[in-house]
DNA sequence: TATGAATGAGATTTCATTCAT
DNA sequence: AATGAATGAAATCTCATTCAT
């Protein structure tokens, strides 16, 4: 059963969701169909359970965002939780990849996507109003940011797009502090 | 033909790319699958023919974007700019939501959607290098710019996330802009 | 299609309808697995296909039952009406004995064989009320009458008991006739 | 093994021989798989184990059957005897059902289920060639009469037709006696 | 050009049976 | 004697693609 979810994950996030089959899955994990469908209904269950790993650590770090503050300390505590979604992205990569690939087009994990989606917007959401900047819809604002963040984490572990991965969590630190409060 | 390609938008962005069948696309074009494959060599063929004529709108509009500037008349520009963007998500939001889905895995429309990607992030990069904010990598500015302006769209406009559609885009422009030069 | 039907039918037949495989069907009709379910969604479907036209054939003919009658005339008009039971048992022989086996279980088609002996009895006991024999039940005579005549039939002609086929329908009538009005 | 066999008894009942998989019966037996492996060979040869329980009974009961009479004392003898197959259905109803659907395609179990039907038959038909009713086949006669009396007990006892539970066997008494002897 | 019935390769899924513990 | 995880052969079912008309 861990081989079989470690034999999913390789499989997934070699082949992505869709062209992953069942069998490419058991002949990783060495075992047979038969032992495949003794723990799992089926291709999306076995997914289902990769996925929500993901979305528990992910809830849970979200939680994890202080009070945003304009001062250097408070930029240090975003690199800080900026950081710690970079982990995530570092471990769970693959699966979120392709994770992003199997929620579109209507399946459970559309759900489970756009729950983890919301608890990011409403951790972020509730510390934008609390320092309400002048002429910001904080809706949009943390959205923004979210997207931003969970975006560029995507093309840059997931998709593989190459940046400097000393600059990355420093530099997005700043760029959202300085949308909110600007420049150092 | 035309009315493949309509079927085929159709049909992707109400079951996905994946689950789509041929037959899907030719019931709702009300033709054949013999005619089908007159015009198309198969399903990724047609969708190529889709993506493609997004691809193309999208790199046109991203070579619009100006010189970065500090003053009003800048976060104005860049307005537009991002207005712009917003009415291509608008036109083509359903594509694109397929789009993203059928790029994961390998297949020939990662190319095209990476080359979108890096477009952007290009014309960005030239920009944010020219204003050279201190204490920024301009490369991880760029792409995080990208990443933002691209997934809230994704999330709003193909995702059905709801935000305020009035504070959307000024509200991304203030972001944008006070991310390099400071709020208001 | 009708190449399936009647392949369906001698599957049934020869192999029962649990033994049948979709494969035995297609290859008895020389044709493919893809056509099989162009057709029909399983191999249930197709048999319920084959049992409508049976329990259509089987209801028509309860029907013409008349009125009973002691004398002479009355047992040859019992005669004539199981003589053409006996007809349809000789037609669709093989098709009543899968569906025997079939209807067993709870499936779909205990629904179907549960209305037409409900048929039979209902105009087997409208009837016998009309004749009113004393001291009898008339509802447990007619369910014992159609039991005789269905379960008789199905072993003679689908479970191939052997007995005289000259004696069969004259010996039935004057036993149905004699259980009423005494033997002649 | 006795709990193997009851569970194997009820979940014949509940879903029909064929539905019925090994892992219902060591459920409902709350055993193993193992265990079950360890007293049977297979699904068949527990099934085989209850059946030949029933069709001993069965024939043991059948040759009770003493000489038809014509008077009230014979009809009150068939009373008996008819009586006494009931008690057999009642009891054995279930696994008479799930015979009844096993038998069918071939198996072993045909034999065992023609064994008895045999068996009934020429016991009626040692009885009716003794009073000898003129223009009667006597072969014909008694497998039409065991097939009533078997099928009726089918219909009310395995398969749920609903009749007056105290009229049937004086009922059934009534319509065999008056098929050979007449209306009293 | 247009059709759509037919195809069959390949995917999913089931379940009786085994065997190491 | 008892267990139950593991097996894999054999079944079901799907759908992109072809081709005779």
């Amino acid at each position: 059963m861990r081989r079989l979810l470690d034999a999913g994950a390789q499989a997934f996030a070699t082949r992505g969701f869709h062209a992953t089959r069942v069998d490419d899955i058991v002949k990783l994990a060495r075992t047979s169909h038969g032992t495949f469908y003794l723990y799992f209904a089926n291709k999306e269950d076995l997914f289902a359970a990769l996925a929500a790993e993901v979305a528990d650590a992910m809830r849970l770090h979200a939680e994890d965002l202080g009070p945003l503050d304009a001062g250097p300390a408070g930029r240090a505590a975003l690199e800080d939780w900026i950081g710690g979604l970079s982990g995530l992205y570092r471990q769970y990569g693959p699966v979120i990849r392709a994770w992003t690939e199997a929620e579109i087009g209507g399946s459970e994990f559309g759900r489970l996507g756009a729950d983890v989606l919301a608890e990011f917007t409403r951790v972020v959401h509730r510390r934008v109003v609390e320092i309400t900047p002048p002429d910001l819809d904080p809706a949009v604002t943390a959205l923004a940011l979210v997207a931003m963040l969970e975006r560029i984490h995507y093309y840059v572990l997931a998709a593989q797009v190459r940046v400097d991965d000393d600059a990355m969590v420093p530099t997005l630190a700043r760029v959202t502090h300085a949308s909110l409060f600007g420049p150092p």
